[in-house]
DNA sequence: ATTATTTTTTAGACAAATCTAAAAAAAGGT
DNA sequence: ACCTTTTTTTAGATTTGTCTAAAAAATAAT
């Protein structure tokens, strides 16, 4: 396995190739990867090869049984780094995404297992999603989560996960008090753009449509 | 930096190569990374494009200052993250050589700072080697210590280090409960083939020449 | 000092991963 | 159904890092 296989893997999985369905498109990834379609192509064939992927020619890509395996593994590992650099090194949760797509790579089954075990077994990184196990099961449902979007007025809730897990957007939310575990009680809505009058802890913000559209509650 | 430019860098500092004096041959290089002659070659032109080592042809290689300043810094990481695998995840001391190889490559120097403070700055790694600072000073030295097989009898000691760290020698060491901290009393010289006779903690051994002159003592 | 041996370098080839430009196939529009 | 546009693939080139085989330089030996 090349880092750059693993890469692929990885973002066919989060493009929904672990599905049959509706295989992923080659312009798809080259998007989501920042590279051109015929690089994909030639990626596709390689790992087609290898039995990761089903590749037919002009008919997208998807994840195999193997593939879908590695490519669990691997967000496995992703994510676990994750929880480590926000626990145990003080990260902030905009800066360990980088670094994660590095660590990711190590290859040392132990190493994971035993981060694992320091961090007490985690089942969410910081963003809210949920981390695989050891044997590629994986909770795709996460909390009983719903967007903030979706939400009514009057509404108390968990901030629970992030879709939008960009720097940026992150920034923005610790910039305004909102992380993982805050209590977020929607105030009002404004029915012109969409945008929430939020009390969050005991500050009161109007974020927009754009904001609540990317961030999950837990109501309660 | 590629990974290949800092094993290359890192191979040629084991070698020897900070000192100007005697430049490091192309296959003394070659030899300790396991590859071939002309691709040592390749990699000196390209490392000496780059300004990190001095390179003529047919006379060998040393680092420039900058190729000794990344090179400490490699071994900076390797050696930290050897301390972190020992200190927080219970890896033994012949575990840890080969994943540090992998994480010495991770470039995030936020990452090996958080690591260093969090292992509480360590002076030494596990099988007793100095880490250089952060502004690549390095204590060379490093504790006043004397190998095993040059000490008279009599002699009573602290085990500080070891020359040879490949896993075998550790895993013997290990099975003679011989570790970096130890109380080591030589009891005994044959002079026939340089075997001693130790006490180790409440053991008695007789080990070879060969393991005397890998295990470097602090005598007290 | 000339030959033999060893070391080092060059030249050319190959694999991985990428790119550009052109060709082929698929999808969309009228 | 035909033409146009978009998507995808092929073909050929490039870079990094490696290799083998042959040439060149340095070292050693008689």
């Amino acid at each position: 396995m090349t880092r750059s296989e693993e890469n692929y893997l990885k973002t066919i999985f989060h493009l929904g190739g672990s599905k049959t369905t509706t295989p992923i498109t080659t312009n798809a990834i080259a998007e989501q990867m920042e590279t051109k379609p015929s690089s994909v192509t030639d990626m596709a064939k390689r790992l087609s090869e290898k039995g990761l992927v089903n590749y037919k020619k002009y008919q997208g890509v998807s994840l195999s049984e193997l593939g879908i395996k590695t490519a669990l593994n691997i967000i496995r590992k992703h994510r676990l780094w994750e929880v480590f650099l926000v626990r145990k090194l003080d990260f902030t949760w905009d800066e360990v995404h980088e670094v994660a797509e590095q660590l990711e790579h190590i290859k040392s089954e132990k190493l994971i297992d035993k981060i694992d075990e320091l961090l007490g077994f985690p089942k969410y990184d910081p963003h809210g999603d949920p981390i695989p196990t050891k044997n590629g099961d994986i909770d795709e449902q996460g909390y009983d989560k719903q967007l903030l979007s979706e939400l009514p007025v009057g509404t108390k809730g968990t901030c629970v996960a992030v879709k939008d897990s960009s720097v940026p957007f992150l920034q923005y939310l610790d910039k305004h008090g909102i992380s993982i575990g805050k209590t977020i009680h929607i105030l009002g809505k404004e029915v012109f753009d969409g945008s929430l009058h939020l009390r969050v802890g005991n500050r009161e913000h109007t974020v927009s449509q754009q904001i609540a559209t990317n961030l999950y509650l837990q109501s309660k």
